[in-house]
Formats: structure tokens, sequence, C-alpha cells
DNA sequence: GAATTTTTTCAGAAATGCCTGAAGGGAAAC
DNA sequence: GTTTCCCTTCAGGCATTTCTGAAAAAATTC
């Protein structure tokens, strides 16, 4: 199975161990973030398959930061985690777009069970439907769609199976060795230059009309994917 | 919107009658089973978007309804509604096929807003109605007959197979292997351009009198199916 | 700053992918 | 047995992508 990504943005630290270490038990890799400021900015950051959100949180509130999500994903599962019971809490939880409520204390194989209820419908067959993300860059593997800065960019095949290489190994250096068995699965040949031609083309419909590049040469090396220097 | 069609399977006919009035006033049509049997019967007969299933029934209880449903139904969304509350209660019946589990006494409209949160996720495609829509084509998987901007349109097995692959999977895109095997039971065999020649077969019959075109190619990749790019 | 190495760019050739019409073969209908 | 319809393969032509080789530019070394 694909790898299932969870993010739990919730403030008690204790709980929030203990539910990213059961949620590894289970099989997810599972991240955690302890107020809504710094769960919004890791949202930013990667595509995660679902999201636990406590309603209580420092900086930005639960309510909130669910509907911000909503704006930009409408896909994603959130289960509100929460101490407040009553029925119009768990109804405003609803019309800020949550799925589920799950009212604290509860049983962690209720919460798993809900999971997996979403999870399940989430994409019935592969879970690929996974997005990479870099600054103001995203990359839809399943419509092979490429977006930077809210504008839609047209890759070839081996374009995007390069973008999608760089991305898979964001803030790394990559060798030439290992751009080429990627992305042509073949053993490097020094006599060709066709990493270099297509870091090129790569390079005129991604970093051309920006200012922030994001694809390095780091020279007599190869080539690394970031925003910042490595 | 299309009619929405939502069964209430309870025995304690207060309840019940109340349910559906509630509903009705929602704006779905609702129709209520007074036991497990009678239950069964109906979703053997029609066919609905969602199931509100009691777990203490006569003749059938709800888990195993709930399973039996299952085995012939994994899309249609079911929401458990009980008196019995214990994790062990709750954890069961996901286990048995549920969606969601709701606790007697429960907030009317805590269960609406559970009620829209699947409503909500079942896709277009995939709804438990036997008919796929696409803008203005409409195919009838019962009766296998489609029609486009009113005018019927005759498809042949394949054709009619390929285009319902579509339709089910409508604004994502669609590699090749996948086609051949959904539509042809086999391995992708690169030999073969069977899929280019039904692809052209049913351009020409859907979208050849039409400026918006369903059926797109991304090339390199494969097709998809959608009013819009993606 | 000259020499060397590495990277970038470009044009055009080669390869691949896609579309279409035509035709053969097989199954079902008549 | 014949006809009709459907499924499939094949071949061509066209469009796009991929790759090559060479030259230009940039970075590094001496």
């Amino acid at each position: 199975m694909a790898d299932i990504r969870i993010l739990i943005v919730e403030d008690e630290l204790r709980l929030a161990e203990i539910l990213k270490k059961q949620l590894e038990e289970s099989g997810f890799s599972a991240d955690t973030a302890n107020d809504g400021y710094i769960g919004k900015q890791m949202i930013g950051k990667n595509s995660y398959n679902l999201i636990i959100l406590d309603i209580n949180l420092p900086l930005i509130n639960g309510y909130d930061l669910c509907r911000e999500i909503r704006t930009t994903n409408k896909e994603v599962p959130i289960i509100m985690l929460t101490a407040f019971g009553t029925p119009e809490n768990k109804i405003s939880g609803f019309e800020y777009g949550a799925d589920d409520y799950v009212v604290k204390p509860f049983d962690f194989r209720e919460l798993l069970a809900r999971i997996n209820v979403f999870l399940r419908r989430a994409e019935p067959g592969k879970s690929d439907s996974d997005k990479l993300k870099l600054a103001d860059l995203e990359m839809d593997l399943k419509t092979k769609t490429v977006i930077r800065a809210g504008k839609k960019i047209d890759l070839t095949a081996k374009e995007s199976l390069l973008l999608e290489t760089f991305l898979k190994n964001q803030h790394k250096l990559l060798t030439r060795e290992f751009i080429i068995e990627k992305v042509w699965g073949i053993d490097f040949d020094p006599s060709t230059n066709i990493i270099d031609v297509y870091v090129n083309y790569l390079r005129k419909k991604i970093d051309r009309d920006h200012d922030a590049k994001l694809i390095h040469t780091k020279f007599g090396f190869g080539f690394y994917c970031s925003d910042k220097e490595i």
C-alpha cells in the first residue's frame, strides 16, 4: 500500500504524541503540529490524506483552520477532535467543512475506524492522488498537472517524470547517475547530455518567469530542487 | 438537484416517522422499513443514496443487514443508529461496513450534518443511481442508452464499456494500461492500437457534432473525459 | 588572465505517439 | 447459407517528443 500521511493538529503534546504513535503502529505515517499556524504551514508544504484537527488551538483555532483548508482543498477528510460535545458545537464543526466530529475522551479504535471510513472512500483503488509541493509549485501526480503561482504548466512525459523525481527528492543533491536511473531507467552513459538538456527544458517552463529559482546546479556534482540553497 | 433517496430502517415507528418527516422537510425523499427483512427487500428493489440503519431490528438485525448490503454495494453510505454507545458496539458497527455511528438520543441537526458529509462526497459518477452524466451527455447503465444534447446515440458493446469507463472516471487522467484493463480485461499489450481505434469511434459518435469536446488526449500520458481541461 | 572543465543552449534528426481509413475475420441474425 | 454487424489489426501520415552533437557560456583551476 502506498504511504498514507495523516496530520495531527493538537496542542496537548501528550495526546498528540500518543496519537502519532498509535497511528504509526496502525501503518500510517503521522506528523504533528502543535498550533494552528504550524498546522497551516505544514498543510501548505505537504499533502496529507487526512487531517485530525483539534478545535481549541493557539494562534489559529480549529474552526478557522478548517475553513481555510476548505478554500483550497475540498477533498481531504477532516476529523475534528474536541472536548466540546454539545450539539451546537458539533453542528458548527460540520458547517466549517469537517467530515466527522469526535468528542474527547474517545476510544482510539473508534477514531481509527472513522479514519478508515474516509480513507476507504477517498480513493477506491490506488491512493496515488498525492500532490507534490514546493514553494508555489504544485504537481498533481494523478492528473499530471503542474501549477506554479496559480498558472498551469504543460509538461511532456519525460519532463514530468524529471520534475517528479526532483520534487520527490527536494532539498537533496541528485547526481546524474541517480537522475538518469530514475527517469530513463538506464545506467549512466557519460556520452549523453540528455539530463542537461531536460533540466534546461524544465527550467524554461518552471523557472524562467520567476525570480525564485527552484532548480539549482551544484557545479561538479549534479542538481537539486529546493526553494533555498543547500 | 436530482432527487436524493434515503432509506430509514427502524422498528420504533414513532422515531421512523419523525425522521422521515424531518428528512423530507430537508429536501430528501425518505422511505421507511420497520424490520430488517423489509429493509433488505426495499434495498433490492430501489436504489438509495444513503441508508440509515438501526441495529436492534426484528428478523434481520442491523449488523447482518449492513454486511449483506456491503456484499452487493460497497458505495452506498450507511449510518448506524442505535442506543448502544459503548466503544465495542461502535467498532463492530464499523467492522460490518458502516460509515458512521450515531448514538440515540441524537440531535437531528447533527444527523443531517453527517448525512450531508456523505452525500457531498458521493461522486456523481459513482452514485448509486444507474445513470452517468457529464455536461449534456447522459448514459443509462440499465438500458445502455446514451443521449447527448437530447439526441440518442447508438453504441456497440465495446464502445459502451469504454464510455462507461470514461464517465466513471471523469476528470481523471486514464492511462492506456488502465483503460485496456477495464474494457478489455487484459494486460497492456504495446503492439495493439485498439484503444486509439475505439477512442476514435467514440469521438465520432460523441464529440464530432459538438463544439464542446468531452474526450481529450494528453499526449504521452493517456486520455481523460471531462467538459474542461484538467 | 589563460587554460581547463563543466554546464547551458540550440538546431535539427530520429523516434515515438496519435489519428484515421481500410479491410479481414468471426459471431450473431436472418 | 448468407448477410450484417462488430471487433480487431494493419498501414500511412502527421504531430509532437526525445535525443544527439556541437558550439557557446560559465565556473573553476592553474
